[in-house]
RNA sequence: GACCGAUUGGCGCAGUUGGCUAGCGCGUCUGCAUGACACGCAGAAGGUCACAGGUUCGAGUCCUGUAUCGGUCACCA
């Protein structure tokens, strides 16, 4: 076995090692034996990385500790599914694409806007870049994924927008609005002006921001006529007592000063408020100011909610207070705040904006007047705008109407996505009511009781999934909690073009803006009976369901009275259509003039049924089907079976030219396609009766006879797919290559059947603690509320949540592109291999935030790289060199009855103990989710053990001891399969090798063969209780202790590593260790070990208390030097010694700790004074 | 502002119910081509566990406070 190179070199393997992992379909879940009981499940569902970038590091760790997980388990015998998948990531995706195509001079998405905007067929040519750049990076994230070695069941792949989450999202969409849980609402929402999209609000990032807080003077007026302008003078204020007014000349026009962040929404002001208690309020009671340039006259409101300035009595502790003036302008249409306080006292919203935050006269504001110049002005240059013409303008020719401007700094919302301010904006959207308690309360009842803080919502156990939803580490559940807490309800729509279409229908085009005009609904009203009718046979049938929304109160059609709907408004009602191919009632809606809404939804809302989507739901009863039963041949090339339930044989085989008549036609062409070609067959089909199916199950014969299918009211058409690559047909002289999986997906096939039941809940969710919030929580959620059944929240999406740290550089800094800190996977992959990327990103996982990576840029290729990995690339190299040097050791074994434990040799029973031992420890660090115990412990047996100890111990013995052999072949064996889950690619390469090798193998340890040929699928080792050798643990150990103080003698003393020497211990030590000694001997370099006193010089060590000597080091010793060598452990002893002193004299000590305590403490006591003894003596002898 | 973390040799980190004579890897120093491995072997040096109090027989570990650094949420008068 020599042939094996010095050094380990990943890429000639890892290609080969991925091959045979594909080619074994080691990954391939099948919920058949869950279901039948043959195996337990274990599922991991992987986060889906967004298509619009490469994946970084974060995803190699994030992904690197779920195929930990998965391919553990899998040794374990679990039937695991691996469900893999990328996400569409709405806002980004389009965002980044968008980007790219400027940068290429191509025009951007506000082109196609534009383009749309005139009728233009637009939207689909640019959805279409969006795709193609989303086929790109799904491909390439997809390579990257394998390329690091994850075993997910590749077959199964999923993407958020495909026909299998599509129709989750429908069904969600529906049941949703039906049960009145999405409504339509118009409110100020967190608007992005880049992206011209609304946002959630925890798509909103608040960043400091060096601001200034400006102090701007309104006149004071009477009501008057408009035009008139009727100034209130300080007179007046003095005379009816407002404080201070007597210090201005009488005559003069009166003015209020407010204090605002953001001068340029004066222009949408609709009132100024002030505090009732506020003394100056009673005196400008029944007064209006009216706002410089707009002319607009406004009144002034009374509020609670305005603070006070410290010198009227505000509180002096209140930051606000200190900077308050006392009153408020108040712009409904642009702040939150504001917006609550026009709903108290009916004040008019005006909104002064574009959709880009431009300032606009377009959108809902009508009295310009000399404000003019300030449209078209973008929100920056407004506010300079209008602070230079507040500063030209003077009150009384005096007073600046600007009246202060004072620095300020404050924490303004920002995008997520193109990180400029967002603007509160008035607008139309849709919003999911995750407030109710069948989303929040379900949400919070799923979590375990003890990671639990408050009781609101408290679990209830008799409930399916009510308190088993758990964090690691648990401090996350506190996130979790409080974010449900101060939850609001969820803004679903956004728009864009890139996601799933709103699928409901209305009579207005969605509006955005604060102001709409009713189109003339009355002219429908005569003829929409019959129309009302056919909405209402579709609502019964369950095809639509039609509600008119009033912000978050729905009222759905079938609840309206005829008598009602004379003066039903039309306008707000909405129609959601539950399939996307009920042509018929889309149909029909849009004959009544009704569109489609053209929001997409945001991007989490598929996110949140992942859990479902990937699991077949909502189509989760599809029969399922034994490959055999479709391809009575040859079942073993099957790859995935795909199933759909078509009715009868006419809708199957359809009209030409339709959907379902391609379909027949292709299957048809691809089924026959080998006896054209002379190639392998690429799938089979067949027709079932579902009633069969039903009575039979996987004992359901196909039916076969042209009189039973068309006869057959139920059919199920079953594809058994063989292969995976794309398949090209020639028909005509024209080529067609045909994705098989895609191509029955897009005709309603699922090869889904069973995954729910068989996998759902999932075992764990591998996360970062970014998406909580975003993610986790809804998917909980939603799990809980769609599988809702006899009215009680249904099963959890996750046992588990792991929350693993997030990778920074080494200044702690998130690694990013901007910074130039980011570490590539594949950069790493090519410099170190997989192996060792992932054994680093292992061994970094503490249950802390953040873990720090140092960052180095390679200058001879211009990347960027960190010296840990060569951690990872030591071990992988030490395991190679330690299978090449046990594979050398094992050349001729052959195999028999394994090896009884009487025949083991000391180090064969010790590895065998730390083989157990080492085998429980990550059992136990795999059930915590402690990744660095869990790498610390296979660092440690396969270094510190096998390499440092058992190889060393065994080799002068090896070739000649059947029992060492049988010992090192099925130790090498299990220690392969216990470092498996970390470094898949060079312990499957090794275990190639010795698997030519044969063995008896030893009694106690179960090494169960691979199920599917690789290593991969091999048992995790079992070890019997009789493995655990205490007697054979303490022996080595004392071999190891006296063979460590030799050595560090032998290294005080520089004796060459070659020079052997001679011990001479104390004459009972000797016959104690008896043949150990032999081991101490090969392990320390020494020739003799005796109990006769040296001839000639010798030096002195202690071992167990007792002075030991050591002769033949050299041709000379040097007294002095060992004098002050042992000077100075002395000092160490007597200081160890006063302080084991110090704590036995302490009576409290003696008398309080546990009595096991103390009396290791005096044995710790009893040894140290025994060497100093030693010691001391033979200082003696040395003078 | 509220909450959640972190602070342990030069660097990166362990240290799970207090029992520690504080571990590991990198780096440093010494010696070494020894029957796999120099991506290695045998040794060594290097830490008053951020600081101040407290609880306890005993504190890196628990409590209180302070400082510094991260993070999350709130706050745009």
């Amino acid at each position: 076995m020599t042939d094996l190179p010095k050094a380990y070199t990943p890429a000639d393997h890892e290609p080969r090692v991925r091959e045979r992992w594909d080619d074994s379909r080691a990954f391939h879940a099948d919920p058949g034996r869950v279901l039948s009981g043959e195996a337990r499940p274990y599922t991991v569902l992987i986060p889906p990385p967004n298509v619009t970038a490469a994946l970084h590091l974060g995803h190699a760790l994030n992904n690197t500790l779920q195929d930990v997980l998965v391919r553990a388990h899998r040794m374990k015998g679990y039937e695991t599914l691996w469900m893999p998948g990328t996400d569409h990531a709405g806002i980004a995706t389009q965002t980044v694409v968008d980007k790219r195509l400027r940068e290429a001079g191509e025009p951007g998405i506000a082109e196609y806007k534009r383009r749309e905007a005139e009728g233009e067929p637009a939207r689909e040519e640019f959805v279409a870049k969006v795709q193609a750049w989303k086929d790109e990076y799904k491909a390439r994230i997809t390579d990257q994924l394998k390329a690091m070695g994850c075993s997910c069941d590749w077959s199964r792949q999923r993407f958020t927008m495909d026909e299998i989450c599509a129709r989750a999202v429908r069904e969600a969409f529906f049941r949703l609005f039906k049960d009145g849980l999405i409504y339509r609402g118009k409110r100020l929402v967190n608007w992005d002006p880049v992206t011209q999209t609304a946002l959630a609000d925890d798509e909103v990032e608040s960043r400091d921001v060096d601001g200034h807080f400006y102090f701007l003077r309104y006149p004071l007026v009477h009501e008057a006529a408009p035009g008139d302008h009727n100034p209130v003078t300080w007179e007046e204020l003095a005379a009816r007592g407002y404080p201070g007014a007597e210090e201005h000349p009488g005559d003069d026009e009166a003015w209020i000063t407010i204090a605002t962040t953001r001068p340029e929404t004066y222009l949408g002001d609709t009132a100024v408020a002030v505090n009732p208690k506020d003394p100056r309020a009673t005196a400008v009671r029944g007064m209006k100011v009216q706002l410089p340039l707009v002319g607009r006259v406004i009144p002034i409101v009374e509020d609670d909610y305005v603070v006070m300035p410290v010198k009227y009595g505000g509180d002096e502790n209140d930051p606000t207070a200190l900077m308050a003036t006392g009153f408020l302008k108040v712009t409904p249409a642009h702040y939150q705040n504001d917006w609550e306080i026009g709903n108290r006292h009916d004040l008019e919203r005006i909104n002064i904006m574009a959709p880009d935050a431009s300032i606009s006269d377009q959108h809902g504001w009508e009295d310009v007047g000399y404000a003019h110049i300030f449209v078209g002005l973008s929100r920056k240059d407004a506010r300079k705008k209008v602070v230079e013409e507040f500063q030209a303008r003077t009150l009384n020719d005096a007073h600046p109407l600007l009246e202060d401007i004072k620095p300020h700094r404050h924490a303004v919302g920002h995008s997520y996505r193109s990180h400029v301010p967002v603007e509160p904006y008035l607008s139309d959207q849709w919003y999911c009511k995750v407030t109710d308690d069948r989303l929040r309360g379900y949400a919070q009842r799923a979590l375990k009781t003890e990671q639990r803080t408050s009781q609101t919502h408290a679990a209830d156990t008799r409930i399916e999934g009510d308190s088993d939803v758990t964090f690691y580490p648990p401090r996350y559940a506190k996130t979790y909690e409080t974010w449900h807490d101060d939850l609001r309800d969820w803004c679903i729509s956004r728009q864009l073009w890139w996601g799933h279409r709103i699928p409901v229908w209305s009579l207005r085009q969605l509006e955005r803006e604060s102001h709409f005009d009713p189109p003339h609904g009355a002219e429908l009203k005569s003829t929409m009976r019959p129309l009302v009718d056919r909405l209402l046979e579709l609502e019964r049938g369950g095809r639509i369901s039609a509600i008119r929304h009033f912000d978050s109160i729905g009222v759905p059609l079938v609840s309206v009275r005829p008598e009602e709907m004379v003066n039903f408004d039309w306008q707000e009602l909405s129609v959601c259509v539950l399939n996307e191919w009920d042509s018929e009632a889309i149909e029909f809606v849009e004959s009544m003039g009704f569109t489609q809404d053209p929001d997409v939804l945001d991007t989490w809302f598929s996110s949140a049924l992942w859990a479902l989507s990937t699991l077949g739901w909502p189509n989760a009863d599809l029969p399922r089907f034994h490959p055999k039963q479709i391809d009575q041949g040859d079942d073993s090339t099957v790859n995935a079976v795909y199933a759909k339930r078509v009715g009868t044989w006419k809708d199957f085989i359809g009209v030409d030219g339709e959907k379902s008549g391609e379909l027949i036609d292709t299957l048809l062409v691809l089924r026959d396609l080998h006896k054209k070609t002379g190639g392998e067959p690429v799938l089979a089909y067949q027709l079932f009766s579902e009633a069969d199916l039903e009575a039979n199950g996987q004992a359901a014969m196909p039916l076969l006879a042209p009189d039973d299918i068309q006869q057959a009211t139920d059919l199920v058409c079953a594809v058994a797919v063989k292969t995976t690559e794309p398949v090209k047909v020639v028909k005509r002289s024209v080529e067609t290559v045909h994705d098989i999986p895609a191509f029955l997906l897009s005709h309603g096939f699922q090869d889904t059947a069973g995954l729910l039941a068989a996998f759902n809940p999932t075992s764990v969710l591998c996360t970062a603690r970014e998406i909580i919030t975003l993610w986790v929580s809804r998917m909980v959620m939603f799990n809980r509320y769609f599988l809702e059944h006899d009215g009680k929240p249904g099963q959890h999406p996750f046992h588990d949540v792991f929350i693993h740290a997030m990778i920074q550089d080494g200044e702690g800094r998130k690694m990013s592109k901007s910074l130039g800190n980011g570490v590539d996977p594949l950069d790493i992959i090519d410099s170190h291999g997989t192996d060792s990327m992932r054994f680093t990103l292992v061994q970094m996982t503490t249950n802390t935030q953040d873990v720090r990576m140092p960052v180095e840029r390679d200058e001879t290729t211009g990347k960027n790289t960190s010296p840990k990995f060569d951690l990872g690339r030591n071990f992988c190299n030490k395991l190679w060199n330690a299978a090449r040097f046990a594979l050398s050791m094992l050349e001729g074994t052959t195999a028999g009855t394994p090896v009884p434990r009487g025949d083991l040799t000391l180090p064969d029973k010790w590895l065998l103990t730390r083989i157990a031992r080492t085998e429980a420890l990550l059992t136990d660090a795999l059930t915590k989710y402690t990744f660095k115990e869990f790498a610390d412990a296979c660092y440690d047996l396969l270094w510190r053990d096998f390499c440092d100890w058992y190889l060393e111990a065994i080799k002068p013995t090896v070739k000649a001891s059947a029992a060492q052999q049988a010992t090192l072949r099925a130790g090498l064996d299990a220690i392969l399969r216990l470092l498996h889950p970390m470094i898949p690619f060079v312990t499957e390469t090794i275990a190639e090798k010795l698997g030519e090798v044969a063995s008896p193998g030893v009694e106690g340890l179960t090494l169960t063969p691979a199920r599917r040929g690789c290593l991969a699928s091999a048992g995790w080792p079992e070890c019997d209780a009789s493995l655990l050798d205490e007697v054979a643990e303490a022996r080595l150990e004392r071999i190891r202790s006296l063979a460590a103080e030799i050595n560090t003698t032998r290294a005080k003393h520089q004796v060459k590593p070659k020079r052997k020497i001679t011990v001479h211990l104390s004459a009972s030590l000797v016959e104690d260790l008896g043949t150990d000694a032999d081991y101490v001997r090969t392990l320390a370099g020494v020739e003799t070990i005796t109990a006769d006193a040296p001839a000639g010089d010798a030096v002195a060590f202690v071992f167990e208390g007792a002075e030991c000597k050591a002769s033949d080091l050299a041709d000379a010793v040097d007294a002095e030097q060992e004098k002050a060598a042992l000077g100075t452990e002395l000092a160490k002893l007597e200081k160890q010694l006063k302080t084991l002193d110090g704590r036995l004299s302490n009576p409290g000590y003696v008398e309080k700790a546990p009595e096991k305590m103390v009396n290791e403490t005096k044995q710790q006591r009893a040894e140290t004074a025994e060497r100093i003894d030693a010691i001391r003596a033979r200082l003696g002898e040395l003078g």
